[in-house]
DNA sequence: TTTTAGCACTCTTTCTTCATGAGTGCTAAG
DNA sequence: CTTAGCACTCATGAAGAAAGAGTGCTAAAA
């Protein structure tokens, strides 16, 4: 069933009110309102149906209305007004961004501490690697006295390198030897079929650095499994405690308490849904213990097939306008910054590397 | 002035007494303790003598005793009997080690997680990487068209790796000389003296890949300079909020917001100080808004000369003795299992590698 | 001389009671 | 259909009273 325009506005206006305030808001305050032309009375009448209807609801008998789980459902989906980022938020977002963000877990936790400082609310960060990935490549090389560093190249154009210290005597053509064995037989292949035969396989042919092979093997196969998996970070927890309803200690440590461990588990659920900005309003929520909290979230692509997610927690009462505004900003521009990587120059060097730029404008060094 | 050993006695009863309850203690409780053979006016004396040698407070006139800090720094220092960790705290401790923590990093954030648990705290951990790494090696492998990888062996036997990617074809023998050298005129040298001028020596002998030679600079020096530095993780932050001090929302908040933040500035300060664990109680700390709140930490060595930090915050109140217990155990299993690393081993695999098993530490891989 | 019992006193804590005021729902008039 | 008016409900806060815990001091007991 459709609501009136009237509805709407009153609907909006207690949601915009309450999101303002923490307070029920009353027929007065809302027919107080500058664009609002009607008498509290009859925003009364339109505040009780709303009620009935279960958009709104009464803490006690003589409170103001508070929005209900449905009431800010509606308010996300077809009532708020878009907020536009002021000047100042993208630029400050922007300078936030700029800073070089080298790893990707050093990165996952640099953004975390931004989001939640540009919302003011807990915030969550996560860097998402599907698994599949394969080797590619395997290099060997001699590093001094009975040091051996190996170097995968893996299918998804990471780079992993292990240093190997062996009291063994290898010459570079044993390694050589034993590279193209490994190129030859272990590339492009999951690590469930790395089999105690394959290993026996290879280690008949790799000649005199055969005993290199199980310590190769074993790092692989770590390697290949590790890498899928997701890093998290949650930054900004104590703003939880700034706002008012969580003045109510056992309900913010509740909260707190699933972020600090079982969200996690939350994540892939939410990550099925598009790219894209999605809201989760109170009850919505899975977990038991944030049914009265909202959680925004927005996953982007960071390249090399990794996905991001970057996510705040807060009273159902949040400021879903500016929250998802300045989240998808965030979001857009991190997209940006890994898709279009920085230009490497060393400050102050000749700023002319030299060579005619040769077609090809666009090729992204990628580092992990 | 020595305290009589009576007032030893009830000072560490009280300390005792007050750490279970989190409640003023009164010269009745005392009293009734199984081996005080001394009535509650005793006691009461006692306690006024403490009182007004500063070891005790009151909160209010009529209220029970409560330590000082310098109480507390009394207690821990002299007073507080040697806690003994049952089997089953060093087995529970152990095995939440056990798992294998590959990366430092990583390692970092699952300590943190791991101590908070064990002490029911919030829990800070950190790796701290001392400056001044160098480079004393670099590869440069061809790895199919138009892509390089650059591995530079540090001199703290770290490896690290880029992908370079750039439109140039250049041939094996290209880069073997333009890692020679790079290997004679960059090695062992700080990020601080790549000036202009030495890219620039090196460019004109670097020959066909000479281009590259900017690109591998920077992400050298870039690498030196972030080498050093710490990583800090927070875990467990929501435990406070169950304990009885931090009822009061705004001072939890307080404390939280300096561990999200600050807690960094403070650490070098402690490190000073020789391994092993220090406290810190209450108004020791530096940073304000920890003036009713105390730290326990402790030091202890990674290997490849990193340092590892666990400490736990936690009301003044806290359990001096089971805490200092705990993490002192903790720190030492961490130091164990660094300096005496797991064998790796192909699972299902042969098992006996074919080598004498004499292995050097084996280096966490880094990779950018 | 040291320890203990007794007691008046202080101050927090908790419970009641009461007044206030915000906000409602309903009715009747515009 | 809208609005003014009014009785009613209920949270909130202040004020006061009673209860209880713990103290300090004094005087008796060991």
């Amino acid at each position: 069933m459709e609501l009136s325009e009237r509805k709407k506005k009153v609907l909006r206006s207690v949601v915009d009110l309450y999101i303002r305030t923490a307070e029920p808001v009353g027929s007065k305050a809302i027919a107080e309102l500058p664009d609002m032309k009607y008498s509290s009375a009859t925003i009364r009448n339109e505040m009780a149906e709303l009620t009935t209807m279960g958009y709104l609801e009464q803490p006690h008998t003589s409170a103001g209305r508070v929005p209900s789980a449905s009431g800010y459902r509606l308010y996300v989906d077809e009532l708020m007004m878009d907020y536009r980022l002021s000047v100042d938020e993208t630029r400050s977002i922007n300078s936030a961004i700029e800073e070089k963000m080298q790893r990707v877990d050093k990165m996952v936790e640099k953004v975390a501490h931004l989001v939640s400082q540009a919302t003011n609310l807990p915030a969550i960060s996560a860097g998402i690697r599907p698994a599949g990935a394969t080797v590619k490549r395997f290099d060997l090389i001699l590093a001094g006295q009975g040091s051996i560093i190996l170097v995968l190249m893996l299918s998804d154009e990471q780079v992993v390198n292990k240093l190997i210290k062996l009291p063994l005597n290898v010459t570079e053509t044993d390694l050589k030897l034993l590279s193209a064995v490994l190129n030859a037989a272990m590339t492009e292949l999951d690590p469930a079929s790395f089999t105690p035969e394959l290993l026996d396989k290879v280690m008949r042919s790799a000649g005199a650095a055969a005993s290199l092979v199980p310590v190769i093997v074993d790092f692989t196969a770590e390697t290949l499994r590790s890498r899928a998996g997701t890093s998290v970070t949650v930054a900004g927890q104590s703003r939880l405690l700034g706002l008012p309803e969580y003045r109510d200690v056992d309900k913010a440590q509740r909260v707190l308490a699933s972020m600090d461990g079982d969200i996690l588990s939350e994540l892939p659920a939410v990550m099925q849904g598009a790219n894209g900005t999605r809201v989760l309003v109170g009850p919505e929520n899975v977990a038991d213990e944030l049914k009265d909290t909202s959680v925004v979230m927005t996953k982007f692509d960071i390249g090399d097939g990794m996905q991001g997610l970057i996510g705040v927690v807060g009273p159902t009462r949040m400021d879903y306008a500016k929250i998802t505004a300045r989240l998808s900003y965030f979001a857009e521009s991190l997209s940006k910054m890994f898709s279009k990587p920085e230009t490497p120059q060393l400050p102050g060097s000749t700023g002319q590397p030299g060579i005619p730029a040769k077609k090809e404008p666009d090729n992204p060094d990628s580092k992990e």
